[in-house]
DNA sequence: CTTCTTTTCTATAGCTCAATAGGTAGAATT
DNA sequence: AATTCTACCTATTGAGCTATAGAAAAGAAG
């Protein structure tokens, strides 16, 4: 496996295009801001201080680009996210972990994931379905940890897992659209929400006091 | 000056336009499936069976339509949450009529809360924070109420409040996008996120066990 | 300096879409 | 019966947008 790869010697060259990642960040960018519809190719142009047709050489489409930013919104959240579920410590810990390594990519590629979020669903159907598998396979790996956790005796029994995912996730994604108008960092965000997620699911060890949490409103 | 511009009678008559509430629901589900710049007046008249141009009789423009669907897409709702949270009850109680009422909508008027949440940010400057104020309104009302649940000693003296409010109404906004798709009521859904939000605020009665929640990843 | 490749440009075709102008059928009013 | 108003219609304009074609720089290699 010598390195001879590109250049003189032999075969098709592996086409460069250097600047191709700063184009889709371009067009990340873009999309972010205005969503794939609201995007015009001119906008992500702009963006780069090139000409429209330009960006042509770089994708094959408008849509396209969209599936190549949606691509790395999702990159790597999944087995990032198998390997915590599969690896040691309590449910309440891997939980933690979760959350913290699912807001994470937000520091540097927000407008990445808020694209994947907002505008997948604008992709051709067969690119949309194909990126959604990796959306439905961190619901399981989620749900898979609650259930652990309430197995484990760690989580209350009667917790909806299928419901409690749809909660945390639809929590932790909303940050994408909020955390760069609030001036928090995203450490704090995910120490704030795993707390209280955990707290949430988890068994309490008894109510000290009177029955402050037995009420329930009939109306 | 006085007004006898138009008509016989009295005062200028009511224009019927007894279609505009059907009218304005085509155009709050059509944009809530394919979003406010995806979706073309064309998609709209069709929906009613009408021609593209007879839309115009109904509102002056596209972004006009789309300012109609979200101010019902917010309607009422600042309202009601400050009848809840100036009401009786514990803070506890509160919370879990806060999240019931904020969920309620999505039973009849999904589209119009869709819209709202997805596609303002396509609204005019001037109409979007006309229209942001009742959003900024709901966040301090979902915060008065954390407030004193703390001041009261039933929730966490540590809570971020903001945290919690952002993350809360995340989880609850979130329902929008997914709940056609689950086989869930509503009902169902409020009671099992107000379970798991009430208990990740409160105060715990001291940790059983060890000191499960005690470590922190380091990386 | 010549040749080949990579990158960007100019120019434009072809289409879609929002919005306007002006007309008309039918109901309601007088 | 004549008039007025409502709720559509047909036809069209004009702008904006994606994408293609082909040429011209700019760079690297010999």
């Amino acid at each position: 496996m010598t390195v001879v790869t590109l250049r003189s010697s032999r075969r098709s060259r592996p086409s460069p295009r250097r600047r191709e990642p700063e184009i889709i960040e371009a067009a990340a960018r873009v999309f972010a801001e205005r969503g794939f519809h609201g995007a015009t190719t001119q906008d992500i142009a702009d963006v780069l201080g090139i000409r429209q047709a330009s960006l042509y050489y770089y994708f094959p489409s408008k849509e396209g680009a969209l599936e190549l930013v949606c691509l790395q919104g999702v990159g790597g959240f999944f087995e990032v996210a198998k390997a915590i579920a599969s690896g040691p410590g309590t449910a309440a810990d891997k939980l933690t972990r979760l959350i913290k390594s699912h807001l994470s990519p937000l520091t540097d590629r927000s407008d990445f994931v808020r694209v994947f979020l907002n505008e997948r669903q604008h992709l051709p159907p067969e690119s949309r379905r194909r990126i959604g598998k990796w959306s439905r396979g961190l619901e399981q790996v989620f749900e898979s940890v609650l259930k652990e956790g309430v197995r484990r005796g760690e989580f209350r029994s009667d917790l909806d897992t299928r419901l409690a995912v749809l909660g945390m996730l639809g929590m932790a994604n909303a940050v994408a659209n909020w955390y760069r108008a609030e001036e928090v960092a995203i450490d704090r965000i995910s120490a704030e929400f795993a707390r209280l997620l955990v707290g949430g699911v988890a068994k309490r060890p008894k109510p000290r006091r009177g029955s402050i949490a037995g009420r329930r409103s009939t109306r």
